[in-house]
DNA sequence: AGTTTGCATATCAAAGTTGGTATGCAGATT
DNA sequence: AATCTGCATACCAACTTTGATATGCAAACT
């Protein structure tokens, strides 16, 4: 697959975009301004290389076969990011200021960024401030294309970290959220065993938070739910809490500000007796990327709130 | 620029990510394979297309310029999604089967994909099911990329809108969401000039919300707010409230979840005395992307509560 | 049956591409 | 001063690529 890497070309690309969005072979051609012999024949070539065919021939036209459709909607994909390149080249040779790019896990926007951006806007009025949640895989995926000045965000297996300044770990601790009149919230202390059975709305699989959940229920010998709505969205979270049995794990700062302890609201967060530790998020930037000083700035902040809390 | 894109290849991309990643040119010749005169070649090529100078050359070895930089952090997401194209197109020819991937905007996803899945579950046991809520930009691009099955969501203008399936529009009602003891909430009737002043905790420039909001303020003379910070994060946007005097626009079915009419919690949403519309959302795929059974079966549930609720 | 439409194949033309080795140049190191 | 290191340029070799026109084939349409 490798080598199939290296031999496939742009214009790949766009042909079957092309064929996928019109339908015929000629027009595609039309589009790539060739003509449609030769068009015929890159799509050959193509087939060839893949090893498999990409459309279904037909007296008036061509239809995608799976692996076509899926090839088409990658193809839609890589040419928009294409041309994303383009644009930030153009932009980066005309030396466009500007703004801050923070993504954060959910524990640390919470906890760190939202003060600091609160401190910054003190200091620096008007400031260009963009702030995302996500898991650490979409975190680190935007940090290396660039959507991202920093991040709060683990890093990934499989990444090599070595392209990375990292600074100062902190771990979070995971607490489990369910509406008020869930029958757990009458027990005095809560263990492992007695979560079993009930649905979850968690995290996707792969991530540090559902890593850490599941790794507890393994080593405790009790059965995972059959029955999982993956989202990393805290609106379907409480939304599907609010009307269901489910448990949702969520880090103690979102508890905190979601499910507040002393107060009369729709959700409870429950603790365990002993305590989920997720292990540690960092602050997150790469080594060859220069901040701007409103970046620089914000990420002195976010450090100094780390060092103050623990 | 377009000429530019057809004559760039994706070893041009895997030069400049070579290069930046190790720092010398005879280090990325090795990586690609080629010898140290192949790649200055190469490179001096490239930065003749491109018209600037992507690398600074020193006695040992060489770094970025800021338009090289910016080339090698796309180069690296460019790279990545062929990696993910190649993937999927092996995962596509070995026929593995697929589960179910929605995205939805905020009113969407709390109105009826959460609502959706819960029915879902009874009849699917097992179901393996993933929402995200993004604004609809994202989610188009996902749903383009094949990240999503279908989405509810907006057209963004520029996008043609053919290629997908549309159905059903549903309009968004704006509230503005503050914590309990904010200054507004001590008001009988607001008016726009009312929020004059108060600090925002928004959605980006370009989203619907965004700019219905924006709309609303220039159409009534009263000035946008200097201060501003950029998320999409329910968190971030809770947590920014909970501790200044900002002021959040959300939908009326985040509203219902976050700051329930009546309930005592630490957050109220404020009506307008003319409600602020957002132009409708639909349930869209593309028309040429065939959904899975049981995408199909949560599709057909969260039409028929659309088509219940009005 | 005749015509039209759309894709596939054959043949030809016209360079361009690609990468090797050899060597030069400039700055750093010993 | 001599040597080393890393990038740039010259020259050469070996195809490969790319796309045109012409034509064939099969199914749909009139």
């Amino acid at each position: 697959m490798q080598n199939l890497a290296n031999r496939l070309q742009i214009r790949d690309f766009r042909l079957v975009q092309a064929i996928a969005s019109t339908g015929q072979l000629a027009l595609a051609a039309e589009r790539l301004a060739i003509t449609q012999p030769a068009a015929s024949r890159m799509l050959a070539s193509l087939e060839k290389l893949i090893g498999v065919p990409l459309f279904v021939r037909h007296p008036k036209g061509m239809t995608p076969t799976p692996t076509g459709e899926t090839l088409a909607r990658n193809a839609n994909s890589l040419l928009h990011g294409l041309d994303l390149t383009l644009q930030e080249t153009e932009a980066a040779i005309s030396g466009r200021a500007g703004s801050v790019r923070v993504g954060s896990v959910t524990g640390g926007a919470v906890g760190f960024v939202v003060p600091a951006i609160q401190q910054l806007k003190r200091m620096a009025e008007g400031a260009d401030i963009h702030v995302d949640v996500a898991p650490s895989d979409v975190l680190i995926g935007g940090l290396l294309s660039g959507d991202y000045d920093f991040v709060l965000s683990r890093i990934p297996p499989g990444t090599d970290a070595r392209q990375f300044a990292v600074k100062r770990g902190r771990v979070e601790i995971i607490r489990f959220l369910v509406r008020r009149d869930h029958p757990l919230t009458r027990r005095e202390k809560l263990t492992i065993a007695d979560m079993e059975g009930w649905e979850w709305v968690i995290q996707a699989p792969h991530t540090p938070m559902r890593q850490a959940v599941e790794e507890v229920f393994f080593s405790s010998g009790t059965p995972l739910p059959s029955e999982i709505v993956n989202t990393t969205s805290l609106l379907v979270m409480i939304g599907y809490l609010d009307s269901t049995d489910a448990v949702a794990p969520i880090t103690r700062e979102v508890a905190e500000l979601v499910a507040p302890k002393g107060a009369q609201g729709r959700f409870v967060a429950l603790d365990l007796d002993e305590p989920i530790v997720i292990h540690p998020y960092h602050m997150i930037s790469l080594k060859s990327h220069t901040l701007s000083p409103l970046a620089t700035r914000l990420r002195d902040l976010i450090l100094d709130g780390l060092s103050l809390s623990g």
